[in-house]
DNA sequence: TCGGTTTCCGAAAACGTTTGCGTGTTGAAA
DNA sequence: TTTCAACACGCAAACGTTTTCGGAAACCGA
């Protein structure tokens, strides 16, 4: 077991001064041909490689992104990750993740934990829990640490800084218009409690769409889900006792849920009735009928998060305050749960 | 803006010295009732909390571990992510991720980048390409230089470390077996290419329990699959063209696959078609008819793999060199796609 | 031989901690 | 008054780097 080895151990066998070993690796122009030739060979067989945590201290620059996410079980997070991996890779950071598991006390636990020095940044998405509670010192702290912070998806105006987001109220909109345009009218909403902020927004976009048709909100056409996991009989109950041709559900898993519950109460679709998710998932794509969504392109979110971040920290601290705001395009995916729109 | 207080700054402000503060602040007896109380008011009121890269510097220990995995946009893989995260978190320990894209490449960095200080372990995946070059080199390499590793589920007896796997051959075995048992005789399977040490060893499983039941392996039931994003041709020719009465696939996709080809030949599942997939994920669970699966609990098996790695970095380094390899139990998860089983 | 450049290298500080040890002050016992 | 322990604190080293600065030796021309 050769363990790694330093400038130190370098040195001392090379019988120079650790400053000498250091400027001969990094070619500087103060060290003879000689001893330059000898120590890149030296440190070439040892296999040299500078400790990434000294270098850390030293520059105060971890090159490390600390990623806080509600959970990873979960196809868009999954997404974003990979895109913000990525576009960190390329520019030589690293990633850390962090799970809150939708609590805000891990939130803030992993938080404080991270700011500690271990990163130069954060990228993250609020809990629910958080986004209930409104409380957001644990953000605005690191902030004014001076660490830059940039939210996607999940975010507050609470908040200033670097944000990335799908504009959730016009791509609901879009889907319920298209819907409209296709001739259906008594379209059902599957959403969220208000203190999603994406949920609200959706709900919005719905609404939305319907007043600008001219076409009446019908209160028992809206469910509101509480608890993800549960979600099953409020859904069944919707499409088993109200009279629909339609269903905008703001997630995937909303959408296939009212698909097997149409299923059991032998309603062809999308005959009977259309539906529309949110999300552009597995699920989505796989279940039969396969559903039409609106996609969300997280690798894109992810990507454009990470690169708002290190422009941000690579920035020349000239310091223009100026926080953006940045809107990832949807899309509508048309598949076999509506007819093509 | 207030940046981090630091113990040198304290000690300033105080006119005391540095060590005075740290021992301070760690409840030392050295230091007199008076001094701790003023010392330790004085770092809550400017929330001190101590550097971590100075500390992980300190200690040669940075209480983060690495995970390297071929992708994360995969159910299994961020199903052991948060199940690694999970147990790293109540141990105190924070999660670096890398993805390799199943590139050799990518993966051999990633692990030299989080070598050299970042982190104290590694729980690893193997990457396709690593798999088929049988090239090892970096992971022994870590491995000499005394940094403890965890692989699982791709893992290679070419390397020797703890491993967390679940046994692909017998699980492939009973979920045929259990077809056999249900009268079918027709099997075919769909399994990846070779080199991929699950695929070869379910595909293993699949011939054994044909074999132990006497019925005859009829090469035109085998399809393997190279490239995954192009399965769909080879399965539908198999399903359209082939004699069968059930189908085990080696993963989620190609089960649905399967699925979605025999609805378009007009094949009933599960009454003219059994389906059986393996990984119990998002595809399985809503896919209609829900697809009966091996499941792996991917859970677990980050669990279990973050509890091993943090348990021998943290042993008295009495050194006990012996490896364990753990076998994480899965459980054939009955849903539509087959009868009752 | 002398003065002045170059050339090459080492000492030391800095990043933020922890900790062993040395030391000055105090109080009490002798 | 002297002696010694106990107490309270500071110094310095260590972790592994990079970099500024100073200085010794070598060289050159006069």
């Amino acid at each position: 077991m050769k363990r790694k080895v330093t400038l130190k151990q370098i040195a001392k066998e090379l019988d120079v001064s650790i400053s000498t070993v250091s400027k001969a690796l990094r070619d500087s122009s103060e060290i003879s041909e000689d001893t330059r030739q000898k120590v890149q060979a030296f440190a070439k067989l040892y296999n040299y490689k500078p400790n990434l945590i000294a270098l850390s201290l030293k520059n105060k620059k971890t090159k490390t992104i600390g990623i806080i996410i509600p959970e990873i079980v979960h196809h868009f997070f999954a997404t974003v990750i990979s895109g913000i991996e990525t576009v960190a890779n390329e520019r030589g950071y690293n990633v850390m993740v962090c799970l809150s598991n939708e609590s805000f006390d891990k939130e803030v636990i992993n938080m404080e934990m991270l700011a500690n020095g271990s990163i130069d940044g954060f990228i993250l998405s609020l809990s629910k829990e958080t986004q209930a509670k409104r409380d957001f010192h644990h953000i605005s702290e690191v902030i004014n640490q001076g660490m830059p912070v940039v939210m996607f998806d999940r975010v507050t105006n609470d908040i200033l800084c670097d944000k990335v987001i799908i504009d959730d109220s016009l791509a609901a909109f879009n889907a319920v218009q298209s819907l409209v345009n296709k001739g259906y009218r008594k379209i059902a909403l599957i959403t969220t409690v208000d203190y999603v902020s994406v949920g609200k927004l959706r709900t919005e976009g719905y609404l939305q769409a319907l007043r600008n048709n001219d076409i009446e909100v019908v209160q028992n056409r809206i469910v509101k889900i509480e608890d993800i996991d549960q979600c099953s009989e409020q859904i069944e109950d919707l499409i088993a006792n109200q009279d629909l041709d339609a269903v905008f559900a703001v997630n995937e898993l909303f959408a296939v849920t009212a698909i097997k519950a149409a299923k059991v109460n032998q309603i062809a679709i999308p005959k009977d009735l259309a539906v529309i998710g949110f999300t552009d998932g597995i699920i989505s794509k796989y279940s039969s009928p396969s559903i039409t969504t609106v996609s969300q392109n997280g690798i894109k979110m992810g990507g454009k998060a990470a690169t708002m971040l290190i422009d941000r920290l690579e920035a020349k601290d000239e310091e223009e305050e100026s926080y953006k705001t940045e809107v990832i395009e949807t899309e509508l995916v048309s598949r076999e749960s509506t007819p093509e729109l």
